[in-house]
RNA sequence: GCCGCGUUGGUCAAGGGGUUAAGACGCCUCCCUUUCACGGAGGAAUCACGGGUUCGAUUCCCGUACGUGGUACCA
């Protein structure tokens, strides 16, 4: 293992970045990081039909803002580029042909109508999806089947085909995956798999072990939906007599969704309200909006963070991590082997952590827009981080500071006039009038003397202070929320203050 | 159907032959606070089932159940 460390992710660009394919990209830059090795990102476009026009933009945008941006990439070619497949694709038909003239793959002539006759035919109830295999292929019109001077015709005369592989029979296949241990799959049930299509394009399956064999690629890290595959990847590396330098396998955990059964879709984020890509995503094709992490409001470091432990766990009773942090203490034997249900409780939980821990100033830039958005112009950003600090302790999304700080810049729009108006009576109003008359008598109020102020009016007018403290919030926040009233006062000056204790006073009479 | 992978509280999880089976989220109670939150102190709640192996299994083995993924010229 003195081979340089270089891990890749492979996303295709078909639209979104979900929590898993996020978390994929975690994972193997982490993993990369720690091993002081290259993180290596291609575009896996072999898929002509189901490319969406600005899904790759999207995607390393989606990278740039959870700050794991690849070392290689089609942004930043390596010494293996081109980066994307479909720029590669003239360097597939070779190891096909290999395969072929190997006699570990075949030409098949088989249209989509044949073999969609073929597997109605065979279909049964204890066969409900019959394949193309050692027990099937004889049936079928390739290479194999068909007299050698008939193959030949057939490819003179420009028939389509495609070329399988050739599954042994009776073979195990056996791998160790770093998360799951040893795997043992039979080769009999393995279906001969298209490697090349009849458009001159791989399918993923030779696509992948081309690219990492020829990109040096040491690790290769997936989503566990491709376990099932991966005794093709493994035949093929045997087949091209580069099984010495395979990379080694993990297969991670699936995310589920929280409710219910099944892997999480973009769907369940719909129907439960809370996002399931990284950012906003608006599909071209369909105009569909999915809302993303981070414009609900969502910090990238405590996104990361949240992403880690989903499936992760240093073995320590530390949770909230930083991404350098978790650079040293992620070890890929420490995932765990099964699927992990989505927890938007938990989600948000980590987040009110990293806003606890984030900058004042930092987090005033980022709510800035959330605050506008809601109608609530920000002219001053210094103005905006001490509201924050403020108002922090009590915020899981950025987006909760519009309702928990917007007060401070904007008068409430609705307070909740009936949480007071039923025990309101006259001497309160006569309190209320002789506080603000006070307070403008004198420009150096803070906090303390404020209330000093109130509490001796009240007193002398035989009102209590608890009868006071409740309207006067109410009318300065709306709310029964927020921080202490009389800091609030502070914050939003006298003729602030006045001005809203005099409307309460009208919607008190 | 077949094949692969998995199964510790509601959720994320530590642990891994002898433990009072950590911790976190959520929930509940109390304290702090004349608001909300933060913080603090408590609480309820877990080893899927059945067989082995063993002096002893949550831990190892085998079944079963359940879950999940795959079974495309999609990745």
């Amino acid at each position: 293992m003195e081979r340089p460390v270089r891990v890749r992710f492979a996303p295709s660009p078909t639209g979104g970045l979900h929590l898993g394919g996020v978390r994929t990209v975690l994972f193997n830059y982490l993993f990369a990081k720690k091993h002081n090795g290259t993180f290596v990102l291609r575009i896996e476009d072999t898929d002509q039909t189901r490319y969406v026009p600005g899904a790759e933009e999207y995607i390393f945008e989606c990278l740039n803002w959870a700050g794991l941006e690849p070392d290689e990439s089609p942004l930043k070619p390596g010494a293996y580029a081109p980066y994307r497949q479909s720029e590669r694709k003239p360097m597939y038909r070779q190891y096909a042909e290999q395969l072929v003239a190997q006699g570990n793959a075949y030409y098949a002539f088989d249209t989509p109508e044949e073999l969609e006759a073929m597997r109605n035919a065979l279909k049964s109830p204890e066969n409900p999806s019959p394949q193309y295999d050692s027990k099937t292929r004889m049936q079928m019109r390739n290479s194999l089947s068909l007299p050698a001077d008939e193959v030949q015709r057939l490819i003179d005369a420009g028939t389509p085909y495609v070329i399988r592989i050739k599954m042994p029979e009776n073979e195990t296949v056996h791998f160790t995956d770093l998360i799951r241990g040893e795997i043992a799959h039979e080769t009999n049930v393995v279906d001969d798999k298209v490697l090349l299509k009849s458009d001159g394009m791989p399918t993923y399956h030779l696509a992948v072990v081309v690219d990492d064999y020829l990109m040096k690629i040491t690790h290769a890290f997936r989503g566990e939906e491709w376990l099932p595959s991966a005794p093709i990847h493994i035949m093929l590396y045997k087949y091209l007599g580069w099984e010495a330098e395979m990379p080694q396998w993990a297969h991670l955990p699936l995310i589920l969704k929280p409710d219910g059964n099944g892997k999480l879709s973009k769907r369940d984020g719909d129907r439960l309200g809370f996002p399931v890509f990284a950012m906003d995503w608006l599909d071209p094709k369909s105009g569909e909006l999915t809302q993303g992490f981070k414009e609900k409001g969502f910090l990238p470091e405590a996104f990361v963070n949240m992403l880690a432990m989903l499936g992760w766990s240093s073995g320590t009773e530390q949770e909230i991590f930083t991404l350098a942090e978790l650079e040293q203490a992620f070890d890929m034997s420490r995932v765990n082997k099964s699927g992990a249900k989505f927890d938007y409780e938990k989600a948000k939980w980590y987040n009110h952590q990293h806003i606890l821990r984030a900058d004042n100033q930092r987090l005033a830039s980022l709510t800035k827009p959330f605050m506008e958005a809601a109608g609530i112009s920000i002219t001053d950003e210094q103005k905006l981080a001490e509201a924050i600090a403020l108002t922090k302790e009590r915020c899981h999304l950025l987006s909760d500071f519009v309702a928990q700080a917007g007060f401070f810049f904007q008068a409430p729009t609705a307070p909740a006039w009936e949480l007071i108006k039923d025990k309101w009576n006259p001497a309160k109003t006569e309190v209320m009038q002789a506080w603000v008359a006070q307070l403008e008598q004198q420009s150096d109020w803070n906090a303390e003397s404020m209330e000093q102020a109130l509490v001796q009016i009240a007193t002398d007018k035989g009102v209590k202070k608890g009868e006071i403290m409740m309207p006067l919030r109410i009318m300065l926040v709306g709310g029964k929320f927020g921080p202490g009233v009389f800091d609030i006062a502070q914050f939003i000056g006298i003729a602030e203050t006045k001005a809203r204790v005099f409307r309460g006073l009208e919607a008190m009479a």
